[in-house]
DNA sequence: AGCACGCCGACT
DNA sequence: GTCGGCGTGCTC
């Protein structure tokens, strides 16, 4: 039999299938194969009688972890976004499949070999080589060690020369990995109210998409949690979606608390084999339930009942780099592919969403109201040009800044959001107007004073802070916009008996830097949390009763059509952290724009009002979702090299747009941030309608792929979150 | 991705 | 004279 196999390298020259003999394996099987000099691990699509080639190689069997719909999703993805076979492949299985080794045995233990006496064993160890000795000694003493383990206590060296002289024996120990198994499955039990009730009978009765628009705290994981054990008890599975960022204990712990050992838990934290076990478990059927982020979609899950997506509207559902895929457009397809309801949730759904609600393509259910008596914070929108005109300066209101005080002298916590980190957003002289960039990207520096450092916000290099301007010596240096930093140094002055905590991307580089601040906030050894966006989701901290939003326009500066979404969303997201329990909450959010529509429909949490107006904008301007904006992105060290390309690009397009219909937009020009990591980078933008998008996307695709700079790479994005 | 084969600068 | 630079080309 010849099998078609795609081997595990990421590259497009061998982005194909290569035939090897074999036996008759099924389809998406992973073999060994010898290709050109190297031994590799391939994945087979098909299968035939007959070769054009004549020396064929031959491949190994080694399992089947691809089903026969996963090949389906393959073919999907790679229509639909122009992806590699291996890169899709990649997805399905976990990274220990992509070894050759056998996955299941990962730990090697030794012990003293029990069949002679330790006497003996010594002595054929040798009186010279002290450190075997003393190894095989504790060896016999605890009854055995990982290898692992005494490699590490008694030097690689020793423990290879006792495994060579045949005095301990090993065996290959399996430990199930499952993360979070102290966590156990209680007997919970939860009321639903009238709306939820319709809610879940709608879904598990009904068919397609169904859009679940509920207010924060309207209780939308009681329905998602009711939705999954409906379909259990059918004999179904089901995959639950989350933000990355919300893949919390406690939220996980939530689901193990109902669902106990049925839950595998798929996330970017796990290591190698605690994937790989979860993994497992969900395709041996052990588990029913798949929760993760975006990649978990991929769950090698069979017969599902329902796909849900928590936060549809997160902008990490969208994957920007690699394999570039729309998780819900995914997850529409392995829905229909399965039978299955997919249910999207969102306190703030997508405009695209929310349009084919309205439009009857998905079922609408709401839930409008809160679960608890407490209804929403009270927002307050102060205005800043105000506040500046009376001689405050500072970047906190007096509204804000009374607000804190009254917080704190109650015992109670506040949480301040700035979209920005750092101390300073640039540095400028105020002699010559120098601006301190980046060497390698298009950008201003931005200043850290807790390293007393530049750094680079896009590609992380750094740079010594400068007190002189390099251009003309001059020393009078300003400083841009506040971040993060600044907030806290300004926030010890205002408040000096104050804990602060910061969170941002600086302070939480480290491993579990991002729990421990969360849960140190939460033990209230802090008063205050100032942070980015990080903190603007879903975390409960019962005692916080302040939000305040700094700059609760900065998003709306950027000539971005999503901007005004983007805030909408936010503010409605931050204000949600204050005042969850018998607390009321507060809101203040600073703005330059208070007459902004945003504002004006998001202090009342409108989120009907604020689509409604911000739907016909769309309309009107010819933006998504009415249309698709098409991104070919082109980068190269060299400037003509990408030149060229985009040129010839550029005149594909325009033939392209001649022969099929004018499109709504096309240009070609550099990219906004012209460099990036040292790579010169120019753009052609177009707008496509969505009837004429589908018949379009591949000659697009073919379009970029057949005009790569020679020394460098395209890539197509469809909706980008970012235009940079 | 690797690795091989193939044509031009600074060294024993 | 050669050792080696990395520019194309191929892998069933």
């Amino acid at each position: 039999m010849i099998l078609q196999v795609v081997v595990d390298i990421s590259h497009s020259d061998v982005d194909r299938a290569f035939d090897y003999l074999g036996e008759d394996v099924p389809i998406g099987s992973r073999v060994s194969v010898e290709f050109g000099k190297k031994r590799l691990i391939g994945f087979v699509i098909g299968k035939k009688q007959f070769s054009e080639f004549s020396q064929l190689k031959e491949a190994i069997y080694l399992d089947t972890p691809i089903s026969s719909e996963q090949l389906e999703l393959m073919y999907f993805l790679r229509k639909a976004y122009n992806l590699r076979y291996i890169d899709i492949l990649r997805l399905f299985v976990p990274a220990k499949l992509r070894d050759e080794r056998d996955p299941e045995y990962t730990r090697i233990f030794l012990n003293a070999d029990p069949s002679a006496p330790l006497e003996d064993l010594l002595e054929k160890v040798g009186q010279r080589a002290e450190k075997q000795a003393e190894a095989l000694k504790y060896l016999a003493a605890n009854s055995g060690q990982y290898l692992s383990v005494m490699n590490a206590k008694f030097g690689v060296a020793a423990v290879n020369a006792l495994r060579q002289k045949g005095v301990v024996v090993e065996s290959a120990v399996h430990d199930r990995q499952t993360p979070l198994n102290t966590l156990k499955k209680q007997d919970k039990r939860v009321e639903l109210n009238a709306d939820q009730r319709t809610a879940v009978e709608k879904i598990v009765n009904g068919k397609g998409v169904f859009l679940l628009h509920g207010v924060t705290g309207s209780g939308k994981t009681e329905v998602y949690e009711c939705v999954i054990e409906r379909m259990l008890s059918l004999g179904k599975t089901a995959i639950m979606l989350v933000p990355e960022i919300s893949l919390t204990p406690q939220v996980l712990g939530l689901f193990r608390a109902r669902f106990g050992d049925s839950v595998a838990i798929l996330h970017s934290g796990l290591n190698a084999s605690e994937r790989y076990d979860e993994w497992k478990r969900l395709k041996s059927g052990e588990a029913k339930i798949a929760i993760g982020a975006r990649s978990a979609i991929f769950a090698p899950l069979e017969n599902i009942g329902a796909i849900i997506i928590d936060e549809e509207h997160d902008a990490s559902y969208l994957s920007e780099s690699n394999p570039r895929y729309d998780t819900k457009s995914v997850a529409k397809f392995r829905a229909h592919l399965n039978g299955a309801a997919l249910v999207l949730g969102s306190a703030t759904p997508d405009m695209e969403s929310y349009l084919k609600a309205s439009e009857g393509e998905y079922t609408l259910l709401t839930l409008p109201n809160r679960i608890s008596k407490y209804s929403l914070p009270e927002m307050e929108v102060v205005d800043m040009v105000q506040e500046f005109r009376s001689g405050n300066r500072s970047m906190f209101s007096l509204t804000l800044k009374e607000a804190i005080e009254e917080t704190l002298c109650r015992g109670e916590q506040a949480m301040l959001f700035l979209n920005r980190r750092g101390f300073a957003s640039f540095i400028r002289c105020k002699e010559c107007g120098y601006i301190a960039k980046c060497e390698d990207c298009d950008i201003s520096l931005t200043y850290h004073k807790e390293d007393n450092e530049l750094k680079c916000h896009y590609c992380g290099k750094r740079y010594h802070a400068i007190t002189k301007c390099p251009n003309c010596g001059s020393t009078e240096i300003r400083q841009g916009k506040v971040g993060t930093e600044r907030v806290v140094e300004e926030l010890k002055k205002l408040c000096p008996n104050a804990k602060i905590l910061r969170m941002d991307n600086d302070t939480t580089q480290s491993k579990d830097a991002y729990f421990k601040i969360l849960s140190s906030f939460s033990a209230h050894e802090a008063d205050i949390l100032v942070g980015t966006q990080m903190i603007a989701k879903g975390h409960d901290f019962p005692n916080v009763t302040l939000v305040g939003i700094l700059e609760a326009d900065a998003a709306l500066y950027f000539s971005d059509y999503r901007s005004s979404e983007r805030t909408f969303q936010l503010i409605t997201q931050v204000a949600g952290r204050a005042g969850r329990a018998d607390k009321k909450g507060r809101v203040i959010l600073q703005t330059y724009a208070p007459r902004h529509y945003v504002f004006r429909f998001g202090r009342t949490y409108d989120y009907l009002g604020f689509w409604k107006k911000e739907i016909n904008t769309r309309m009107v301007t010819k933006f998504p979702p009415y249309t698709k904006i098409v991104r070919m992105l082109f980068t190269s060290e060299d400037e003509q090299d990408v030149v060229d390309a985009t040129k010839s690009a550029y005149r594909e397009v325009s033939e392209l747009e001649r022969k099929c219909g004018k499109f709504v937009y096309l240009g070609a020009a550099r990219s906004p941030v012209t460099k990036m990591n040292g790579l010169i980078r120019y753009q052609v933008m177009m707008r496509v309608v969505p009837e004429q998008y589908a018949a379009l996307i591949g000659d697009i695709y073919a379009i970029a792929d057949g005009n790569r700079p020679k020394k460098g790479s395209v890539f197509v994005e469809v909706n980008p979150q970012s235009l940079i």
